[in-house]
DNA sequence: TAACCGTTGTCTATCATATGTCAAGGGAAA
DNA sequence: TTTCCCTTGACATATGATAGACAACGGTTA
């Protein structure tokens, strides 16, 4: 919000004035250890913190965005004694002086792969060959080149569907099935890790329900999520509901995802979800996915549960969630 | 309350009032222990839960709200003494502004806990705090500033022990070593990777024998043996015999490993790996490693299993065999 | 050049406050 | 009966405040 002056409000202290910051968190947030900090003030009364009841210092935002520029400009060279006395658009204007630094980003050059298609063959190879090492270099590739929603949609749920369907028919052999699992899951893990951001994200919490041990599916609405910029907590297979409700509360989740697989006992799973449903505070979506779950949205609709039918729908319902709680 | 659509009609407006939780179920939900609980409730007046005719606390849903921004708040920096008097759409913008700013800007990036033990606590810290990103640098760093056998032996082992450990004392919650499971095996399959190589290295199957879920073992094993130049092919958790016996075979393996977490039925797992043992080709070395493999030894010697008592006895046999294949 | 001096970041010592943790004895809930 | 919970009081630890000291650095003066 812009204060220029004319239109302050008088009688508000405007939420930058109020003072309820801590030292320590003064010190994290811009950089400066709290020694510096009294230093500073009792040598220059760079800023005067108004004090508690008990004698601790409470800095205000604005101060903290004082602290912060001089912090920078300190370490372009200006002396602190200096800048002390400086207002805060002095240090500003000051700031972007010396900020003359160009930040030039290199254009990425795209290199043509192969098509969806050519990608999914060249895994499956690699896959009943045992090759891990080409698998993984075969994925991370296509990831890197596709990019994540292809990724997902045309190369990692395709193979897995073909996976899935030769170990039925017997053409897939269980270890061929266990090292595709293994590197596909290394390479989601990967990916997660790559997309993954301590910002201000909303968080979606991912987990399987319990008694779903295949985590691949969850893995990939995780991947998803992170890729639309969301703070992914990710939790692993079968995890039990009050855990999940536990771990949504604890880490202030705006919404939570649980993939399903296939539908071991029906009964259970619904319970499950109906125990996640009532103890999830209520502004918090629960998504069902998983490539069972529009098989459960058939057999009954479960109050208050979102079933994700694809990828893409869950892009566009986390891109509606995300949007809703920034406004 | 806002009712978005995704909650069944017969949710009251104040459901989320009503109080019902004791505090066992507050603690693990919020993170904090119950002790904590009532002394912030003594001391700050923090929520005031209404009380059960024996005089036990009940707290609301949104005490619950309440409470877990708080605590996300004091780990981030405010203290509990100043937020206690603060509404819920207060905490909530305070909240979400410091998660905006958790991270000062281009601040230097700090280099702290060089030692086994610092990295160690770090990681259980932000074990306990559910915060994956910053689990996965710290492991991410320590694998790149130790090297992999001190990682293993110093870090992940270490953890994971610990992690164990407040798992039985339920001092861990099952979140918080899902959580961890997850992103242990994430930066262990990453390191897999980056060892892995397609060239003439001998090669080493490693998996998980039947009933055996628990993979991280396996992996540390495979990462060990990959770091020692081996081509490894990871099958992960619970393979058949049959099928170890075959990916062996058509690898050209020259070991197997297998690992053991737990010993749920010893008759099954001696069995499994007598089976193992008789179908692999005799000059390739069958070993059992994991947490129960030491235990498994003293209780019966099986004929033509080596038993591996620690990761560094492994580098030590592999680094033979490896020789004597070269030779 | 050498001695001197002001500036600035860092450290120590000591005390006070803030906050987490525990123990004991009795009551409540399952 | 066994387990959980309550209250009170105390203890332990961590964090912050103040004052002062010190060292590194650069500039100035003798």
């Amino acid at each position: 919000m812009i204060d220029n002056g004319y239109l302050a409000p008088v009688n508000q202290p405007s939420d930058i004035q109020i003072p309820r910051y801590p030292v320590r968190l003064v010190a994290t947030r811009t950089g400066l250890s709290a020694h510096v900090l009294r230093a500073w003030e009792r040598r220059y009364g760079v800023v005067t913190p108004t004090r508690s009841e008990g004698g601790q210092r409470l800095y205000s935002q604005l101060d903290i965005e004082r602290l912060s520029r001089l912090r920078r400009l300190t370490e372009r060279g200006h002396g602190i004694g200096r800048l002390a006395s400086l207002g805060l658009d002095q240090l500003t204007s000051l700031d972007e002086e010396s900020a003359a630094e160009a930040t030039p980003d290199p254009a990425p050059a795209r290199s043509p792969g192969g098509s969806v298609g050519d990608i999914t063959a060249a895994a499956l190879r690699a896959t009943r060959r045992l090759d891990a090492v080409e698998l993984q270099a075969v994925l991370e590739r296509a990831a890197v080149t596709l990019g994540v929603p292809d990724f997902l949609d045309g190369v990692v749920a395709t193979a897995l569907n073909e996976i899935g369907r030769g170990w039925t028919e017997r053409s897939v052999s269980v270890a061929q099935e266990h090292l595709a699992t293994a590197v596909f899951r290394r390479v989601l893990g990967w990916l997660l890790g790559v997309y993954q951001v301590n910002g201000p994200a909303p968080r979606l919490v991912v987990a399987t329900p319990p008694g779903q041990v295949h985590e691949l599916g969850a893995l990939m609405v995780a991947v998803s999520a992170a890729a639309e910029g969301w703070g992914v907590t990710y939790l692993g297979p079968d995890l039990p509901v009050a855990d999940l409700v536990s771990a949504a509360t604890q880490t202030g989740a705006r919404a939570v995802a649980v993939s399903v697989v296939y539908v071991p006992d029906d009964r259970a799973l619904a319970a499950a979800l109906q125990e996640a449903r009532a103890n999830l505070p209520s502004q918090v979506p629960l998504l069902l996915g998983g490539a069972a779950a529009p098989a459960i949205r058939l057999e009954r609709e479960i109050a208050g549960v979102m079933v994700i039918d694809s990828l893409a729908d869950l892009r566009a319902l986390l891109r509606r969630l995300g949007e809703e709680g920034a406004a």
